[in-house]
DNA sequence: TGTACATCAGTGAACGCGCGTTCACTGATGTAC
DNA sequence: TGTACATCAGTGAACGCGCGTTCACTGATGTAC
């Protein structure tokens, strides 16, 4: 091990130190400019500093780096999404609190969604489940995949008493299809061209009919 | 003029006839098969047997090709709601048709995205907005786009007094991003796995959300 | 009705590009003695 | 502490592939006379 292990571009050494962890950096920024057809194994290898063909003694193929980028996507969508939460007071109104929870859930989504929308989309193109498997990679600060933050969000919610307990299967799929929704819209589609503030308003106003047709 | 201007892989004549049309076709069943990557120009003229400059008599390029496939698919997505809204009776109660003209547009929404999963990912790589413009190849058999129905359902539910009326402004746009999510997490995101019936179940309690939230 | 001609849709060869992946190699590293 | 050696991370050249796009061409077509 060298004390150079983290400078990817500048190589005083043979070995690198740790290619694995550099390719995966650069995969993630390559991600981050163009979404999931952006990671490409030669363009990480060129910004690394180093020849095509030593990826491949760190993944398998293209698909198994962007398996990874797409591990690291998730859980910097979960970090935003615990960044909301721990804007929300503890104690207080148990109601008020589990309600806020939810909707700050919500709310690191739809932001991390405009503020990396190549990220974003490079997390939903992953080959197997989001939900599946609770991976430390995909995870957030706390250990918890964005999946598993809603879900305690709407436990919660549960708890509280403001959700019926009945009501509670399958609730993650209706609110995640909507801020979901409410996300691509405003990324790729028809709602692209809505500044900061109009982005914010919608996303408020999603939450509310949210919260009222749960 | 020839009589086999319809018939894209044998060609008898040195003209072809309806290139332009056989080209748009191709690309369509490209992208019904594998979304707007799929979209590949080589490929299409290989497929209506044609030499591959041929398609630039046509198209200015790939991207113009692919924009015109892109307006079929939105088109085949507003004839699909077009058929929900066909089994909805006409006269009886103005409150309950209108509720079910809303969910119509929904349940088409929604069928042709599971039915037909790369012409609804190909509908939504357009590179200028979907409700820009009412185009001709972007709408139904009534004339009418997929956002053109959606707000004329909406327009329904506010004149047999469902919606109040400072509610409507936007409502396109939450009631959109909620089909529009589930649509996505069925193709895409974690509820691939779901089967027909599931899926129809997911689609029945999402619109009842809409329904209460709007 | 017949002929000369202009048009322009489709041809075919070529271009440069960048990709993912392979393979025999080389040389820095850590370890066993 | 010093030396021989096995390991294996990274090299560099090459592979085949398919893409989008260009260009000078050719020959079927419709039209003007």
């Amino acid at each position: 091990m060298t004390s150079t292990e983290t400078s990817p571009p500048k190589r005083d050494t043979y070995r690198h130190g740790n290619l694995h962890r550099a390719l995966l950096e650069a995969g993630t920024e390559l991600a981050r400019g163009g979404g999931p057809d952006a990671v490409v194994l030669r363009e990480a290898t060129r910004r690394v500093g180093v020849a095509p063909s030593a990826a491949y003694r760190h993944f398998a193929d293209r698909r198994a780096l962007l398996d990874a980028v797409c591990s690291a996507a998730q859980a910097a969508l979960a970090v935003a999404m615990e960044e909301e939460l721990a804007g929300v007071q503890r104690g207080g109104d148990p109601v008020n609190s589990a309600r806020a929870r939810l909707r700050a859930v919500g709310t690191g989504y739809l932001r991390f969604a405009q503020e990396e929308p190549g990220l974003f989309r490079t997390a939903f193109s992953a080959s197997d489940n989001l939900q599946s498997a609770a991976s430390t990679a995909r995870a957030g600060q706390g250990g918890l995949t964005p999946f598993q933050l809603l879900s305690a969000a709407l436990d919660g919610l549960v708890e509280a008493g403001v959700l019926p307990r009945e009501r509670r299967p399958g609730a993650e799929f209706l609110s995640w299809s909507a801020v979901h929704g409410l996300a691509m819209l405003l990324i790729d589609g028809p709602l692209r061209g809505l500044d900061r503030a109009q982005a914010q308003d919608a996303g408020r106003r999603l939450l509310d009919m949210v919260e009222r047709g749960l």
